[in-house]
DNA sequence: GCAACAGTTCGGCGCTCCCCGAACCATGCC
DNA sequence: GGCATGGTTCGGGGAGCGCCGAACTGTTGC
């Protein structure tokens, strides 16, 4: 037996309804609290408890304590990437069934059109995006993902971001969109480029969900900086 | 409950010693029988048998029967990359703890040494290739990793490996080596190197497992066409 | 201080799951 | 045909796990 019991362990932290729906909802990347988020499973608070807790222990999961409420997120990109992969593989494996009522179908299609993925842009208008500075030459996707010298001037001067140094993060990365089924940019551009789209009000958060909403502002910003019409 | 079913059904099959140990053990990409795969990971045919069935109902593996051997292999290079992943991350989140017999020791040090992973080289060799490939300016590694225009005609030249068309197969890939903790090129390139290498016998296998050893016809064809010392 | 609220701990119920041994089928060899 | 071998099916035992309700702790607000 090499090392399986690593990988078990881990496998078995996703290999639950409820833990695996916590893992999904906590991909948008914010800080939710154990009621929310045992609301948003449909089990109680006492069993949210627990499997957050483990959760936590499995080291997927980082907890912050504000007076009486118990806020978690995702511990990190890796975390969020290992999530990512599997849901991808899930539902690239065993096709999704349509959703059973009303208020879910119109969740499911605001989130297909726009929504936040961890940290970046996904759906519609993520992969629309990604399109665009690709056809700009702001990226390059010829046999993997590149960012080109006119990207990283347009990074600099557009969202005034540049590569922190020493970091490890890979500054593109691609990320399979699960409806979609088309990559779009990740990495720590796909990070800069939503934190200020959220910031500038280029998209606003609708829900309690991951869907977002592109603003008028954002429509106009979108086709002036890239050329997308979204 | 949006579709966590899938993802807890998929993670499912992987929380699970026995079937873990079969997925790290089918990363060397060839065919195993049923009886092989239940000694290497310490239980009953009957065992097995059932797992193997469980994961090939899972869409993970795929089997072949010939006579009265049942061969199964992995389904993919999805599953593999899925199972990469998941075997990446589970060792960086845990320190693996140092073997408790020589036996395994001395198989760890020969796979840390070089190894298949799926179908491509990794270990010691696989990131002195790598990082060969990326000196000699055939593989860039600014800002993720791309094939140069001069490396694509090395692999012409040298491999006789010309990307084939339509296939979605993106051409080089970055997988996280869980020995090194660094990086190597997985995709169409590393497994056409891979597959080489092996053709014309620069490695051979040892052993039962993943491990292979260079021989000296092939420390002299990586010197030559890649200025790699391995 | 008291009530409302968020969250946790604990005992227990029920279910699933992993594993094995025994019996059974199929193939290949003598 | 007889026998060994690889693999499968089936029944059962034992353990683990997920969930809940009830009781409890700690915080916020009146």
């Amino acid at each position: 037996m090499p090392q399986p019991p690593q990988l078990a362990e881990t496998a078995a932290l996703f290999a639950d309804r409820t833990r695996a729906a916590f893992c999904l909802a906590l991909l948008d990347g914010r800080a939710w609290t154990a009621g929310e988020l045992a609301r948003h499973a449909g089990v109680r608070p006492s069993t949210a408890s627990e499997q957050l807790s483990r959760l936590i222990e499995g080291g997927l999961l980082t907890e912050e304590r504000q007076g009486r409420h118990r806020y978690v997120r995702l511990a990190g990109p890796e975390a969020a990437g290992l999530i990512e992969a599997l849901a991808s593989y899930a539902t690239h494996a065993s096709n999704t069934q349509p959703p059973q009522n009303l208020r879910e179908s119109v969740r499911l299609s605001a989130e297909a059109r726009a929504r936040t993925c961890y940290d970046h842009l996904a759906g519609r208008l993520g992969v629309a995006l990604s399109d665009a500075m690709i056809a700009r030459g702001l990226v390059a996707a010829e046999d993997g993902l590149a960012v080109t010298p006119d990207g990283r001037t347009w990074l600099a001067d557009t969202l005034g971001f540049t590569r922190p140094p020493g970091t490890r993060r890979p500054l593109v990365r691609s990320c399979l969109d699960w409806t979609e089924r088309r990559p779009h940019l990740a990495g720590a551009l796909g990070a800069a480029l939503c934190a200020t789209a959220l910031e500038r009000q280029w998209v606003r958060r609708v829900g309690s969900g991951r869907a977002v909403k592109v603003t008028p502002e954002g429509t106009e910003a979108f086709q002036e900086l890239l050329g997308a019409t979204v």
